[in-house]
RNA sequence: GGCUCCGUAGUUCAAUGGAUAGAACGGCCGCCUCCUAAGCGGCAGAUACAGGUUCGACUCCUGUCGGGGCUACCA
């Protein structure tokens, strides 16, 4: 059930029935508490349109709405305000039925490929890769949720250039299977070499062009360094709770054997040139100031391929193998060129039927404290297995501090939950879009809008719970709010299901950690100024009916999140 | 140079063109004989600058200043 949705159509549906027809009843969620529920926009448009005082057309719809039943059993009280805004406040009832409503389930159903994470295999993941990554991984959960089709993709960089590099290191002497254990100083000890000793760099070359000719005992050695570099992603996959699995990577290396139909598809359209011994195609959408068409190179001088070429043929695999209807790409911004070339080019060399949607959800930089970019040269990278094994430190640290004489052995499974959960609720409640400062103080952070917050307040709840021996049968179903404390507490869980409408449509999972953080606050302040166990039966009923409903809330919220609650902490 | 994104409290983040720009952290002041103080209440504090469009602008347009990113053979 969505609020908004619902308000807009049946307001709408008595002003065309006006001379208001066709005319946006634009419905907002009440800026301020003291103005109700929700308010009506549309009426200072609609007077500018119609030459009309806004005031007079509120109070016109006002009493159109007072007279209306769809309108009367539904909200309560409607005023006009300020130049000519319609206030709605609902009816507790209706708040209480939508709260109880099911999640928002999708009319059609679409085969949803989702493009996330997708690591250098050549270095190890570092918090460059957390933004795609539980970005992504959100995103695949709330799709999952409405009841699409999601077939996740992990578009592993497991082909290349350095490839040959990092095999020619590993075939070294010297090299033993430890230093692998490492394999961002691994990576860099190779290019250091490759940089300084042509010899190596040399051998790196003739390992690549054996690689790409699948000489079977380079081949051998390749996919053992897959294999290790896939492992150490699974693991923080797992730690994270990232609902990424070996069935779900489908690399770079995969497209391999499809690239040369690509080419030849490219060909027979006539969009290949050939300019300064490259393979290119020019596409009038892109040009600079002076009309000179911009290139899209998909074969090297040298004859090899580039990520461009790769990501036709998936798109190609994605529109008609994975017969995906809709193909989302989360990448970060610096490749909305990248993104807006190969659409344009898939589309023109008939690759990507025209009802397929593809869509590039790109997300902000990384930025150091002093604003700057945090490029990995710059040594400052901080890897993810890392930053994992100190959050978890860190959670372990203030569980001890204020839990004196706790269970010890559940200090571990706590810390841990708390640790990968404000990592991933530091990342998730941040617009995807802005660039966003890396600081491990901030990530690990555990007081305010955090994870931590919303996990003590299911606690809470769920201890109220235990503690009242009773079980939602016990309990009534549609808990009728008395009072501010308990209606704004049930108005923003019964906004709930349109905030995670918007997320799903948007893409923006902070919309969500926001909605919880707000449901959150409101129990915090109820917990806090109402008695509930010690009030009379029926407002103990009540409130603790209220009180179960906050727990689900919460833990379904959360669970979009990929983050675990506990029953205690 | 061209294209593009971004400048909001000391800091980190919010705000489908709508009413008095919200939080959190940090700072200051309060609250545990009472359902878990990882909590609650209160105070101070911000839209880079200049124009424009609009009934109404953090939001849209133009310019200025400042900072990213992308821009032909890395991915």
């Amino acid at each position: 059930m969505l609020l908004k949705k619902i308000l807009t159509e049946r307001i709408e549906a008595i002003m065309s029935r006006s001379n208001l027809d066709g005319m946006p009843a634009l419905i907002q969620n009440a800026s301020r508490e003291e103005f109700g529920d929700y308010q009506v926009n549309g009426m200072m448009a609609a007077a500018k349109r119609l030459k009309e005082n806004p005031r007079e057309l509120a109070g016109n719809l006002k009493q159109a709405l007072e007279s209306d039943e769809t309108i009367e059993e539904i909200v309560s009280k409607i005023e006009i305000a300020g130049p000519g805004f319609l206030n709605l406040t609902l009816k507790p009832d209706f708040l209480i039925r939508a709260v109880n409503s099911p999640p928002p389930q999708t009319d059609n159903a679409e085969t949803v490929v989702v493009d996330f994470s997708s690591p250098n295999l050549a270095k190890e993941m570092h918090v460059g890769h957390l933004r795609t990554t539980l970005i992504g991984d959100t995103m695949a959960r709330v799709f999952e949720y409405q009841g699409h089709k999601v077939i996740r993709q992990n578009h592993v960089g497991d082909w290349g250039t350095q490839f040959g590099m990092l095999i020619a290191y590993l075939d070294s002497a010297g090299t033993s299977a430890d230093d692998l254990k490492d394999l961002e100083i691994f990576y860099q000890k190779a290019k250091k070499q490759f940089d300084e000793d042509p010899d190596f760099a040399e051998k790196s070359r003739s390992y690549v062009v054996a690689l790409q000719q699948d000489q079977p005992d380079v081949l051998v050695k390749w996919r053992a360094f897959i294999e290790i570099s896939m492992s150490h992603c699974e693991a923080i996959y797992s730690d994270l709770n990232v609902t990424l699995h070996q069935k779900d990577t489908f690399g770079e290396s995969q497209y391999k054997g499809t690239i040369p139909a690509i080419m030849e598809t490219l060909t027979k359209e006539g969009l290949i040139t050939k300019s300064n011994s490259a393979l290119c195609v020019f596409l009038d959408e892109f040009t600079d100031k002076n009309g000179e068409k911009q290139p899209v190179i998909v074969q090297k001088s040298d004859g090899g391929y580039l990520y461009s070429t790769t990501d036709l043929a998936a798109i190609r695999h994605r529109a008609h193998e994975l017969r995906a209807d809709r193909i989302l790409y989360f990448v970060d911004a610096r490749q909305t060129l990248h993104f807006k070339q190969i659409f344009a080019l898939a589309r023109k060399a008939g690759l990507c039927p025209p009802k397929v949607v593809m869509d590039h959800i790109s997300n902000g930089a990384i930025l150091n404290k002093a604003g700057k970019p945090f490029k990995t040269r710059d040594g400052n990278t901080v890897k993810l297995a890392d930053l994992i094994k100190e959050s978890r430190e860190r959670a372990k640290e203030i569980f001890l501090a204020k839990n004196d004489k706790a269970d010890l052995s559940s200090v571990e499974e706590i810390a841990n939950a708390i640790g990968i959960a404000s990592i991933r609720y530091s990342e998730l409640s941040k617009h995807r879009e802005t660039d966003y400062v890396f600081d491990w103080e901030m990530v690990l952070s555990m007081e305010g809008n955090t994870a931590p917050y919303l996990m003590y307040m299911y606690t809470r709840s769920k201890s109220l719970l235990i503690r009242s021996e009773l079980t939602d049968s016990d309990l009534p179903k549609e808990p009728q709010p008395e009072g501010p404390i308990e209606r704004r507490l049930v108005l923003k869980m019964a906004q709930l299901n349109d905030v995670i409408d918007s997320v799903s449509r948007e893409c923006l999972p902070h919309l969500l950690c926001l909605q919880l953080y707000e449901i959150a606050t409101a129990f915090a302040r109820f917990y806090e100024e109402l008695p509930i166990l010690s009030s009379p039966e029926k407002d103990r009923l009540r409130r603790l009916a209220i009180t179960s409903k906050v727990a689900t809330k919460l833990s379904n919220g959360l669970d979009l999140l990929g983050i675990k609650v506990l029953e205690k902490m």
